[in-house]
DNA sequence: ATCGTGGACTTAACCAGTAAAGTCAACGCC
DNA sequence: GGCGTTGACTTTACTGGTTAAGTCCACGAT
């Protein structure tokens, strides 16, 4: 019946005791070793009756003894579920968004929790938003990934109609997109952290306070500028927003033109570390010295806010968990869940050296 | 005889023209479609012979209307290569290795060749060596990716060896390791670049230097240590060599333990940006100018190193275009190549404002 | 004694491609 | 007029795993 059926791994038997095939053992291979049947295979490692424990067990061994692991190319072509999820990344040429810190905590984040699920992840560098709605669509139609999420949305962003039209599942990170969606997405409450903020700045008798933002049309940091003003209202003080873009060199720039303003504010709140510590930089070659003349916030936390003198105060939040958290919503929805928008953790105010109370004149 | 068989896309035409059907399209589509059989579907869209130009032109333009793309899954199935290569990462908990600048660079520049021919990177955080090996052989034999990157190679480290037992083509970065491999490599010249700081800061009048390298285990952090010790020796400078990790904690706790020495070093190299940083920050607070009393040289370039004030000296190299080279290489490989050890071009010393002569007491 | 019934398997069919071999007409050639 | 040779396809078979539909035997109940 199975007939001089040559056994896989005729091949050389290396000192590890692992064996050099010519080709991955399948489950064919397993089937011929112990005289039965590929499916017999096939419902053995995969815990479901129709054999018996006795043969189950012998299936099992040899499985482990030809170092065997179902082929994912031919598991996905019967349909079953890519196990691996898409992430795009902008080129940090354009417009070098969020990606010094946020971006890798992110990823950081995002693979702790696949790893759970041994979800693999893909990433792809596009350079612009027509180049990522092509890889979504390429993702889509070859059945690379399983889903994708969705970050740094802006302004009139074809993204998620897109997504919904490939019917590919999706989270959107950084909240819904303010038309209607079916696309799930999380978001954390930006707002809160940067009213915390500007309520403790106020509290130290700051009344010239800057928010130096991110670009205008990432909706994430129009979120928090906005934010920033509605703060500042409440505290009775002047809002003054100046867009940047998340760079050392603009963030650099556009303190130095802060400064030499008169009067010069005396609290700026940068929308994340980097611009931060260049503004920091720049205060120090001015002769203006922070947190006595000049107190300073960063919107992100890293090592690189502790590192420098005086160390920062920042809005410190869990950004590993969010990705983490993302990731977890994002396979919910592709084993068919529809968890629509989930509120994440709020940033939170952590006080170091870079804030004092305002200067009296 | 091809009775009745139902068009693909039965299903509702959106607005955008895209039809949205209930499964992907397949060649089976397109072969019903044109009333032809599958393989010559196959072979025009291949662009092999076997077909006329006039059928193969309006296979190609039914495939373009139902928006098709081969199956990923079922290519790989028939024996094609995988189009994605893999990497992993540690955990940053651990051993922070370098992942601040080093890796981010290094994943962009790889993604960028990745891009031009069509391959995707799949990453994956793993725990430690054992992990990691086991994410190797599963990549290898659930048929994953074409090939991986290793990197941040240690002394008597078992993933060579793993990796050619596995037969999974792989690149290593950062060189071969000392025993014999077969495995391609790539490296840059460290030691050359090591050299040329020495001697500068030589030249300067710096006796006392100090170099803070990375995790003696780590073969690139050792390389550069010993580079620095031949340097010292052609100066005739004594070589002080100090192991660190990376981190900024790290590297501020030693530069304070340095610079309270009797007498203190007139020159520091760090061998990457981060701990450079803290430890200006270190100087900073002990009142100790930079670079009048005390000199320092970053061993990584960063936007990190321009920011902060003085701007740092640094080692600046083409991580983005080492990775790119690094990604290019394992597809020679994976196309069945064997490029053996490949030199990339070597850092460059590029002098900012931390360096100046040693002070004179 | 016969009819279920369920356990332990096997066989056939399928997924979406591709390699290889087969078919069949038109054409050129001696 | 038969024969080899293309060109343009079609048929068949195969990749490796899974679903669905048998097959066969033993055991239990009617």
């Amino acid at each position: 019946m199975w007939a001089a059926a040559p056994p896989c791994g005729t091949g050389i038997r290396l000192a590890g005791g692992l064996e050099a095939v010519d080709r991955r053992p399948t489950m064919a291979d397993i089937a011929n070793r112990a005289g039965v049947s590929r499916m017999a295979v096939s419902y053995a490692l995969n815990g479901r009756a129709g054999v018996s424990d006795e043969l189950r067990e012998r299936i099992v061994r040899i499985a482990r003894e030809l170092g065997f692991s179902a082929s994912a190319p031919a598991r996905e072509l019967r349909g079953a579920v890519v196990q691996a999820i898409g992430l795009t990344m902008r080129r940090p040429s354009s417009t070098a968004f969020n990606v010094e810190v946020f971006r890798r905590e992110l990823i950081s984040g995002i693979q702790s929790e696949l790893m759970r699920h041994r979800f693999g992840l893909a990433l792809q560098s596009v350079a612009d938003a027509e180049d990522e709605l092509a890889v979504y669509r390429r993702w889509s139609s070859e059945r690379r990934v399983a889903g994708v999420l969705v970050c740094d949305l802006e302004v009139g962003d074809p993204r998620p109609a897109a997504l919904e039209e490939l019917d590919l599942p999706a989270v959107i990170i950084g909240g819904p997109p303010p038309g209607t969606t079916r696309l799930a997405s999380i978001w954390s409450d930006d707002g809160r952290a940067i009213a915390e903020a500007v309520a403790y700045l106020a509290a130290l008798g700051h009344r010239r306070t800057v928010h130096v933002g991110g670009p205008p049309q990432l909706l994430h940091s129009a979120v928090r500028s906005a934010a920033y003003g509605t703060a500042c209202a409440a505290a009775g003080i002047e809002p003054v927003v100046v867009p940047a873009d998340y760079t050392g060199e603009m963030g650099a720039q556009v303190t130095r033109r802060l400064l030499s303003a008169a009067p010069p504010p005396t609290a700026v709140i940068y929308d994340n570390d980097v611009m931060a510590v260049a503004g920091l930089g720049v205060a120090m070659e001015m002769g203006i010295r922070v947190p006595d003349d000049l107190s300073i916030v960063a919107g992100d936390d890293s090592a690189l806010c502790q590192v420098v003198r005086p160390p920062l105060t920042v809005l410190k939040r869990d950004i590993a968990g969010y990705g983490a958290h993302a990731a977890g919503l994002l396979l919910d929805v592709v084993d068919g869940g529809a968890p629509g928008a989930v509120l994440d953790h709020a940033a939170e105010l952590v006080v170091r050296s870079s804030t004092a109370p305002a200067p009296r004149h």
